[in-house]
Order: structure tokens, then sequence, then C-alpha cells
DNA sequence: TAAAAATACTCCATAGGTATTTTAT
DNA sequence: ATAAAATACCTATGGAGTATTTTTA
């Protein structure tokens, strides 16, 4: 009748590792029982869902259909959790999303002020998580920086800055005052190329250069530090690039680089009217 | 860990019926197992979901915020297995439904040339599941008629068409140039009044009167007849009224009813390309 | 033959059932 | 006293484990 989640779980792990073993391993369980559950599976949706290949694994054309199904609605079913016992606690909460740099403090307060009824939370986000949290339940509304995956969510366009290049100190463009993004053709790129599309465009650059260019340090203050020590550089947001002061690097506009985008997320399976109310507060004062 | 889905679709049978013994009818469980569930479920949130007085069981806040995100991701469970199970098949299918009354011939044909290796099926909606559908994975985009929920739907606009009285062949105002809602003010109303949110607004008309307005004739073919009858009468958009000819009844204008709007309705969970590409021929063809 | 998945079995958690009790009017 | 939900207790399905076999490069 309905569709087990659990399985769901166990069949997102196959297809992320296209190996039972190693995915029994992340699921803490063993491997025969994998087998089972995800045939088990198979039968109830009268689907296969991997060819078993001699050595390998790999999705079939139902599994990857179901692949792109499942992610979100496991994500759906952490987020109806989450949120119904943050209900059971009592006090309604609205939850706040915000990349770094961004001022969100005059939005809040004006929500605050009409909702005296509501906590209102603020939550710092990252590049990797900005919208994650939006899906799972986590956050309320997230102020995010595009480009973003549009898939399941609302969007309200609040703003648009500059981005700048963030160089080391004695940096060679670091006295510029601006530079094209074909000047930076020789340096390393310590960020998700995600981030910055138009470095993808750079001629002269493999399209993927060995995966192991973002190595472990995630946040803003781990990739200045690598900046400062002349390891690479950064492409941000001004308003990113000025929060993180740093005496040790500088930062020039990128003239042929777009303007960086802002805009307030909420999940477009929601009723909105209080997002879209803190939605409208937050354009306002933007 | 996972939310079991059996759980929360008892949890919705209980919530919208307010009675253990009469949800557990329509589960075809027994009452104590859907105690037993619901209290379980309660447990597995941390959360009470239902205040149960004496003679009463309702919904508290936590139960309310539940019920709001357990319907659309029960849709989003269903949807993912009917679309597994389709994909299963091996040939592709997009599913395409459509109000009566609105030509999609000419979208589908373009489309269908351009992808060849898809199967195209159109599909008849009513008033009542022209968004359940696309919800529920029936339907892949689907032609609705304003106003529907926008809830978890991504909406093209296509056009827009004048709305009809449609009114008994001997009808006092059946050979009128155009009328107003005004001269309808004493005629009963064959329809949902969602669909025709001006009616609410006549003067002289209580909110709801009497919610056995609208009896079981579901297909607007049945309430012609009752029109022809003498019954009532219906407001129709322009071309539901030309599609359906019926000798015994005529169609006059209404003047001051706003038109009617046509969009082509998604899932926003989606990914979007073929959908969006079908949308884009929807309004080349409008 | 060796790696990967499938099968065979055992155990136990839990959904479901019936009979009964509790609770509040 | 009665209607509604909760509890007690039983059965059986199926999830999880270990040991083992099948499959194919």
């Amino acid at each position: 009748m309905d569709v087990d989640l659990r399985k769901l779980r166990y069949f997102v792990a196959v297809a992320e590792e296209c190996h039972f073993g190693r995915a029994a391993e992340r699921l803490h369980i063993s491997q025969p029982v994998l087998s089972r559950q995800i045939r088990a599976l198979e039968q109830e949706l009268h689907a296969e869902l991997f060819r078993r290949d001699r050595r390998s694994t790999e999705l079939t054309a139902a599994g990857l259909q179901l692949l792109e199904d499942a992610r979100p609605l496991l994500a759906a079913a952490r987020a109806l959790q989450h949120r119904a016992r943050q209900a059971a606690l009592g006090t309604a909460v609205l939850t706040v999303g915000f990349m770094p740099g961004i001022t969100v403090t005059a939005a809040v307060r004006s929500f605050s002020a009409r909702h005296p009824e509501l906590r209102v939370e603020v939550v710092r986000t990252s590049w990797d998580d900005q919208v994650e949290g939006v899906h799972d339940g986590r956050l309320d509304v997230s102020y995010v920086r595009l480009p973003v995956n549009r898939r399941g969510l609302r969007l309200r366009p609040l703003f648009s800055e500059p981005r700048v290049a963030v160089l080391p100190a004695g940096h060679r463009l670091a006295d510029r005052a601006s530079i094209a993004v074909a000047d930076l053709a020789d340096e390393r790129l310590l960020q998700d190329p995600d981030a910055v599309p138009e470095w993808r465009d750079l001629t002269g650059r493999a399209q993927d250069d060995g995966s192991a260019v973002r190595p472990a340090f995630r946040s803003v203050e781990e990739k200045l530090e690598h900046v400062a020590a002349g390891r690479g550089v950064l492409v941000l947001p001004l308003s990113t690039a000025v929060y993180y002061g740093h005496a040790e690097v500088a930062h020039v506009p990128v003239g042929d680089l777009g303007p960086n985008d802002v805009c307030l997320a909420w999940s477009a399976d929601r009723a909105a009217p209080l997002l879209e109310e803190f939605a409208d507060l937050a354009a306002a004062h933007a």
C-alpha cells in the first residue's frame, strides 16, 4: 500500500554508492538485509531498480526516476517530523537562515513587531546548506545567494550586489582598481565551482581538473586563511568580503562578472501566508 | 528514524473524522489498532496530536501542523510509486490533464513531433481533480482553470476567456445580450461556489446556505440536464458552454464577471526541463 | 578464484486481531 | 448506563542478524 521510507532511504544509499556492501556499511546494516530490502522494494514497485552486472551495480531508468523522487520525499518527511516536534513545544517559531554577510536584523525586527507571539530564530547557513534546511524543515525561510536549484522552492528576489576577487595582500593584482576574470586564469579557486559558474568558461581550464580541488576547508574563515597563505583565491559577493575583514587579504572588483543575486527562499509545498509576509518585509528592507 | 507513512495515513483519517471508531472503519482496521498506532506516532514525534475530550476528539496545534504536512507528503509518496512503476514499463509517457472545453491537440502534436520517443497521454479532468492528479503523479502537466490552490504547483498562464451564465432555454434572461451577476440572485447555483467566488459576494445570500446545495451530480453533462430541467443555473467559461452544446439550454455573457484564466500546472517538486518545454509549447499555441 | 550479491535459517519487534476495561457524561 | 477510547493478550508478518551459496569476470 504505502511505500516504506526506510526502504527508500536504503535505495538512495545503494544508488549513491553503486555497491551493496558499501551502502550497507554506510547504513549500519548487513549486506544481505540490504539486498533483501531492495528486492522487496523492486517487487512492490514492479520495477527493476538496479542492473546487477558482473562486478558493477548501476541504476536502471526506473531507478533513476525513483532516485529523482526519493530524495525530495525523504527530505519532506524529515521536515514533517521536525515541524511536528517543533509545534508540540508550544511556542511557535519562525526560523530564518542567512548566508554570511547578509543583514537580516531589519526584516526580523519588523516581523517580530507584527507577530510578538512568534519567536524568530536566526541561523547562519553556508553555500552548501543554504537550501537544504528549507527542504528538511530546519529553516522556514532562508536568504540564499543564486544560483540555487529552484526545484521545490519559492523565491523572492531581494537585491543584487557586485562580486569581488579575494586575493592575498601582496598579490600582483591586489592594488588594481578592477580586474577581469581572465586575470585570474592561473589562480587556484578555493571554492565550489558552482558558486562561480563563469569560472568554467575560462579557456584553458579543464571541465573539472581533479575533484581534489576543494578539500576540507569549508568555512569562509578557513578559506580566507588559505588565501592569506597564498594558496589560492576566492570570488565572493562584496558584502561577504567586507564582512570578513582580514588584514592579510585584499579584494578587488571583477569587472566582467555579473552581480550576485540574493533571494528569500521557502518551500513551495507549504502554506505560505506567514512566509510571504516575511518575504514582503525582507523585500521592503532590501 | 523515518516516519511511517501508514501511521500518517491513519492519522489523516482520524483528523478528518475526529472519531477513532469511524476512522478505523474507513481504514478497514479495528479501533484498538488505530488507537495504538496513533499513540505510537505521538510518542515518535514527542507530540500530542489529539485532545481526547470526553465525547469528542479534536486536533491540537501540533496535530494541525502535522495534518498540513501529512496530506501533501502522502500524495507525493503515491506520485513516487506511480512514476516508478510507469518508468519500469519502458515506454516513457507524458500525461496531460485538461478541463473539458480546452483544446490541447495543437500543443500535444507539436510536443510529440519534437519528442517522438515519448508517448503522450491525454486525460480529462474535472473541477475537483484538476490539480489532484498533478500531486499524486497521475498527471505530469495539467491545464487548469483558476482559481486553484497554488501550493506545490508551478503555473504558467496560457489564456483568459469570458464566463457565461448557462440557463434553461425558456428562461426570462435567456434572450438577453448580456446580464449582470445580480440578475442571478434568485437562482440556484448548481456547482461548487469556489468555482465562482463572486457568487459569495452577492448580497442577500448566506455565506453557505445549507451545504446540501450541491448533490451528487458531478459531471458537467449531469449539471446541464439539471439546468435544462429548470432546477438551477451554472456559470461556465465560454469554451466549456460551447463545447457542451445542449438544445434545451442557452448561455448569455455575464458582464460583470472577470474572465476565467487557464494555466498549465505541474509539480513544483519535480525536475522541470521537459515540463517547461511543454509549457512553452502550450503557451505558444494558446 | 575471488568479489559481490543472493539465499537459508533464526530471532524478535511490531502490526493486526478479539476480548475487555477504563473514563467521562 | 453508555459511548468512546485505551489496555491486555495473542498471532503472524517481516526486518535484522549470521552463515552459506551462487554467479561471473
